[in-house]
DNA sequence: ACGTGTGATTGATCTTAATCAATGCTTCTT
DNA sequence: AAGAAGCATTGATTAAGATCAATCACACGT
């Protein structure tokens, strides 16, 4: 958590945050139905969360990276309301949240950041539900690896190299398509050699107009 | 703000959201852009959110009614990331987060009540993704009206009897739907006797045939 | 190395909802 | 009260994506 804190808070911040826990490709951080207890930063890694229905439907509600905080959708009934799963293995802090008020009981600017990451995440939602409820399917592929690709670049990785962790069927799910149509909006970008697909690995070979592709529907044919 | 707060607290927290404001139908609360300094409690009316693309794309992100919190989205850039319309007349209370935020540094309980309302909405925003990524267009409307219905309950009215507040435009917008197709499943749940519609009235005539159809799409052709 | 299973691609067809279009009903304005 | 504007319904047609199906590529375990 980056902000403006002194070494004496920081200090008290790391003593809460104290306990790591690794998670295996394919392993759990937390069960949907389970009780919440704790935050977790990812500290290296990669994650998907998803909602599951009673008649087994299911929507993966975001992937997450470095530095991301998870769990905050379990404080409001103390109740995680989704699976989280490692898409590779990773590793977590644990905050354990009853902790976390306290001390930004003492740190206002703590308390005030922490207002932000949460204010944020509902921010991320809504761009999502603007996605799913107004894109057609090319233009919800190009979001996606936009998104993607400003993240990897913001830690540091390259933004027009890089390898997918989730499958075609869990980017549907998140995009709201089949993964057939996944793959076939994949086949188009790169058809018009806007990314180069090899598999999980996309290179992206023009930002501009796959910013373009985001946008409007309408102009290309 | 119901949270278990003595006298002395309520009073506290009273002296911060004295400001009040009325909205009349199809005014604005707040609009994209602007600078964010304060919540909004709504203490009467009914109001809608939507997130605009810079492609005049719109996006309704929610409907809301008495007692909910508006403006969370913008803590964490302090600019406005929605516009809150009014689509009847409406009064709420303004709630100068820098106040909030100092006065709940002195009161544990409201800043954890905080909290918890903050991971509500990412919950109802998961909820949303998950209708709008997996949904048929019947099934979003059951899930639509059922919710409608349980939020007038809650308040006191009847769940079996209400008046619509949107049109069915706006209602398309929030469900990923063209209007034509809003009225047309409104038309089939009206044929099925499910609901009786008259023009911005609804009657629920079965309830329990109306949350088969939010679950199985695949149990009545 | 070989077989197996998972994940990805591509094609053909079908379904759903969007689009285009016409009409009718309310509500507001003057 | 009459007209206009906005809102809603319904029908016909089209387009997008889902579904069904076949094949391919690759990773994995034995």
């Amino acid at each position: 958590m980056p902000v403006g804190l002194n070494s004496h808070e920081i200090q008290k911040l790391g003593d809460v945050v104290s306990h790591k826990r690794k998670i295996p490709r394919g392993g759990y951080l937390h069960h949907t139905g389970t009780k919440f207890q704790s935050l977790f930063a990812i500290r290296s890694g990669f994650l998907k969360t998803c909602v599951l229905e009673q008649d087994g439907r299911q929507q993966v509600t975001g992937f997450h990276m470095t530095g991301e905080l998870l769990g905050l959708d379990a404080i409001s009934s103390e109740i995680h309301t989704c699976d989280a799963v490692a898409l590779e293995d990773s590793e977590v802090c644990e905050i354990p949240f009853a902790k976390l008020e306290e001390i930004s009981l003492t740190i206002p600017s703590l308390m005030h950041h922490f207002h932000k990451i949460m204010s944020r995440e509902i921010v991320r939602d809504h761009g999502v539900m603007l996605l799913l409820g107004s894109m057609k399917a090319e233009e919800r592929l190009a979001t996606f690896l936009l998104n993607l690709s400003r993240r990897f670049s913001i830690r540091g990785y390259s933004e027009y190299s890089f390898n997918l962790r989730m499958t075609r069927e869990e980017i549907g799910s998140y995009l709201g398509l089949k993964l057939e149509t996944v793959s076939r909006a994949f086949s188009k970008l790169q058809d018009e050699n806007i990314i180069t697909v090899d598999n999980k690995h996309i290179q992206i070979n023009d930002m501009n107009r796959l910013k373009l592709k985001m946008g409007n529907s309408s102009c290309v044919t």
